[in-house]
DNA sequence: TTGTAAGCGTTATCAT
DNA sequence: ATGATAACGCTTACAA
């Protein structure tokens, strides 16, 4: 007797038994994976109407299938941190994308080890996982993925093993930016680099400070501008951002007897900060001060400007990230890729001043 | 003796019975959900180290527990305009804050209900969800997560029913801005609207287009205009950015006879544009042409203006959802909650040009 | 403190 | 085309 008041939600084995099927027989009929009758087909669904029984259950699905149907994207720092890099978002959007094909959705995981109950990569359902930006704390993460033996991309980052990684050639392009600047006869030349650790501390950088850096992708930049000035003066901005540009171009203008004649920023946002320092200043870009960039982004606020920077293929990054996961999900061998930026030259580099 | 070669992952069952424990206590040392003696924790865990047991398995244990950790986003349209939308990263930050206490991820969706194979609403793993802009097809995303009886949050849409919403004061804060141009003098005034509907049709809005407006926070912050501006010449932009805002102040600005003395943007992006078509023109702002925004962000690329805007809470609207996420998982009563913008002169609006 | 056992709701295999 | 049944790996009363 007791029909329990309290509405238990269906599930398909009381559709099957409202619908006067077998279990099966109503599950293939939600998953299409085998021929049913349309009579009984129809019954089914009447059923599952009848009931609001709205299709399997995800999460027991999950479980028989082995399968989550989600992909989990590690971001280092907060979203908000995370997001505020402008090649992020165009690089997600490429990751959804490459994963298109398994219909796989993203979950946006912070690289917190420590945060307590946050959920990790240890609790969370997920198929695969990208790591985007290997360094410290998000080679902790790794070493969870790695155990738990999933499927797992590297962006940005040094993997190690086998792990299959999307890499940049940060160094020569890097390099190639500093050479255009070496071309215009620039002597005095500074660099304003990527935060070198996870502890964002902005400031000159001294051999010591160096030997702390545990970031690649500032190693790389900074090594290709060394490539072509060996002795650059380096600074190390906290972020990469306008802001931040802008206090490590006001340091670095600010003397005028030992100011640089061609400042190269580490990305887009720091060398836009950098121009308007040097507009606070007074100081005519590029006629007296030259900046470039590296990301090849659209950045606001620099006025008719165009950054001589070298541009990045974030999308394609992010897309073969994606592609690389569904294959390796697929159960085909998955590979390392490697992209190229492409130098662009534009008018905020000159000559320097006679 | 067929001891699998091929290495099949250790379960729970497996580490108990290398300890020589049952597979509850295994569970228990694993859970701490129940006092374990020191011994039988060591046993378990050296087991599990043994096997290379990571830990319960996360498909499983949601299974079981009725609870995936997941909590989804619904966005409008592909990612990349989401997040395009400066506002949309705060809130996202302020969600997973308010989430913080239930230790649940996000999980990005598109609201895309076509889109074939791609994860949505029906089959993903989720505790609940929060839709954000709730316009067209957000409404179905409504219908599916309300028939699989998912707590949901609305952000800036109207759900109905007894359905938690966090809103703004759209029309009011915009009126505000529109009374602050009121009181400067001005009379011939345009706005820009955002999007009427999904489909970004820009141009001028007469009235037949009025009528198919379907997006919430488009109508009312057009509605705010209106209650100090009744007749206001309205144009509708594709989008909130600043390029739109350049189109749009392109139209509007270029005929010197019906020029408007100020321009009324729905959203700081498009005030951004307007200033940018205003300079383009040799018009100076705020002496010539008045320009206010909506949002608060902090847009760069309008040089040393402070737009005129109103603020608007976006992480506080976000944390808010989220907690109330939070607090329906535990089974407590949801609030819809309310919040305000704050006026915020700038330097891009004056008195007319006489 | 530890063990027993009953599910959680599916899907896939194999018969029929 | 349909049905019976065995997993999937875990958690949690409840019993000992």
């Amino acid at each position: 007797m007791a029909d329990s008041s309290a509405a238990r939600r269906a599930t398909i084995s009381d559709v099957a038994r409202e619908a006067g099927v077998s279990i099966s027989t109503a599950s293939v009929v939600f998953s299409g994976k085998a021929k049913v009758s349309e009579a009984t087909r129809a019954r089914v669904i009447a059923a599952a109407e009848e009931l609001g029984y709205t299709g399997p259950d995800p999460m027991a699905a999950s479980l028989r299938r082995g399968r989550s149907g989600i992909v989990a994207v590690v971001l280092e720092g907060p979203l908000r941190a995370a997001f505020l890099d402008p090649v992020t978002i165009p690089m997600m959007d490429g990751i959804t994308d490459g994963l298109a094909s398994l219909g796989a959705g993203v979950l946006l995981l912070r690289d917190s080890a420590e945060d307590g109950d946050a959920p990790n990569l240890t609790t969370a359902p997920v198929d695969a996982v990208v790591l985007i930006g290997c360094s410290g704390r998000t080679r902790d993460a790794l070493e969870i993925v790695r155990t738990r033996g999933l499927p797992v991309v590297v962006i940005e980052g040094d993997a190690g093993d086998g792990i299959p990684q999307i890499s940049l050639d940060n160094r020569d392009a890097s390099a190639a930016v500093a050479a255009h600047v070496r071309d215009l006869g620039h002597e005095r030349v500074a660099t304003i680099t990527l935060p070198l650790t996870g502890e964002a501390e902005r400031g000159d950088v001294d051999d010591a400070r160096l030997s702390t850096m545990t970031v690649d992708v500032t190693r790389d930049r900074l090594a290709g501008v060394r490539d072509v000035f060996p002795n650059v003066h380096a600074w190390s901005a906290g972020g990469s951002s306008i802001d931040e540009g802008l206090i490590a171009g006001r340091d670095l203008l600010a003397d005028e007897d030992r100011r640089p004649t061609a400042i190269i920023a580490q990305s887009d946002l720091l060398a836009a900060g950098v121009i308007r320092a040097a507009e606070e200043l007074g100081l005519r870009v590029p006629e007296d001060v030259s900046v470039c960039g590296f990301d090849g982004i659209r950045v606001d606020g620099i006025g008719d400007h165009v950054l001589t920077t070298t541009v990045q293929p974030a999308v394609e990054k992010g897309r073969a990230a994606g592609e690389q996961i569904a294959r390796m999900l697929r159960g085909e061998p998955a590979d390392s890729l490697h992209f190229t930026c492409r130098f662009r030259a534009g008018t905020t580099t000159a000559a320097p001043p006679a």
